[in-house]
DNA sequence: TGACGATGAGACGCTGATCGTCATATTGTC
DNA sequence: GACAATATGACGATCAGCGTCTCATCGTCA
């Protein structure tokens, strides 16, 4: 358990909490300057201003900063992702937003592209949705409430998952001639693939029945 | 003295050459990657598609490695900014065409770039065209010939060796808001320091007098 | 074929960098 | 001024990188 965590039931959390973001800051430069092979804990600690002890103080191991800052930064496309379908009238429209959004955030993430040109070998399994780590399905989980707005209560959690295997399996760099990134084209894969599977309440099979 | 210094003399050469060549590619794709700091010679022979050993017997050390890289790849900027003065008819415009190709390249030279960014310390006093190496005289020097065809042969040197250094000065990050990709900034920059001081031959104040 | 030069593979010792832990100093709060 | 929370620099251990070396392999040329 982190300090801040236990800081977060306490009084005083102002330092704390902001050394653990600026430590989580500071690694994810580090990653998009150095890559994950290069980043030290040093590189770690001073981009963060502060000194080596204090990121032990919050983090196990190099391993854990890295891990943890790779996971706040996957929480803040989610984010974003989830933001950019606020607007949206209808299922379509939603996962094509999202859909554009989240190749466009992708496409343009220095320490990602990054990682993928230096470290393929690592990174490329994990983006997989089966890849293990529970990185997507959780980011799934926090989709699930868009989904929710169009789609009955019961099927949100599984819209959310399947439209997330289909982002992650056209984002893949193998696809590479398929750009996600042009609205048009996002819009036709969401037409094929995702909204024939849910539509909108009550369920299809309810009504021809 | 390099084994392909040896070897030009020699009968044998396209191997030598041939891995030497690669070796200075490949430190300076690490350079880009990594920056100096990080660029190991493991990272280099690997680039370069060579063993270790094999680096060593071209070079005496790893500073040695990045030095001759270096070199070679102001040598490639400037053969191209010399490139650029082809076709000029004046020397305005031959000076013109030189700044704006000089600042376009550097403005998108990756590892140039990279090095500001991450060890501007080592970078900028090598910026200088009074910064110790010869790097820029020898530019200065290898420009002349293209100065030589607009003013008098005794000038040319001189000609070449003020347009660096302007260029130099203006090139400068601390100059950030002047922008020499511009044509028209690099235009007037010329109009005003470069062209009034070495006007066609017989020298300006030869005719006066 | 045999000599030769170029290269790769890899072991070696050395040094400095990096790791993770520790005792101590500093800070903010009461 | 005492206390708790936290940062800091020092520490030893380990690791990665450097530069050197030997040996095996390969291709070339006499």
């Amino acid at each position: 358990m982190s300090p801040s965590t236990l800081a977060a039931s306490a009084v005083s959390e102002s330092r704390s909490d902001d050394v653990e973001a600026r430590i989580l800051a500071g690694a994810m430069v580090c990653l998009e300057r150095f890559g994950v092979a290069k980043t030290t804990l040093d590189d770690i600690a001073g981009e963060a201003d502060c000194s080596r002890a204090t990121v032990y103080r919050y983090f196990a191991n190099r391993a854990a900063v890295v891990e943890a800052s790779v996971a706040a930064e996957i929480n803040r496309v989610t984010d974003a992702i989830i933001a950019s379908a606020a607007g949206a009238e209808s299922l379509e429209d939603a996962v094509t937003r999202m859909f554009v959004c989240a190749a466009r955030v992708l496409v343009t993430h220095t320490a990602l592209q990054r990682a993928l040109d230096l470290e393929p070998e690592v990174v490329l399994p994990g983006l997989s949705f089966e890849g293990g780590d529970r990185m997507f399905t959780d980011a799934a989980v926090r989709f699930a409430p868009v989904f929710a707005r169009f789609v009955p209560e019961d099927r949100a959690a599984s819209a959310a998952e399947w439209s997330t295997r289909v982002l992650l399996a056209y984002l893949h760099p193998d696809r590479a001639p398929f750009s996600m990134t042009d609205e048009a084209a996002a819009n036709a894969l969401v037409r094929r693939h995702i909204v024939p599977a849910f539509p909108p309440s009550p369920p299809l099979n309810e009504v021809s029945q």
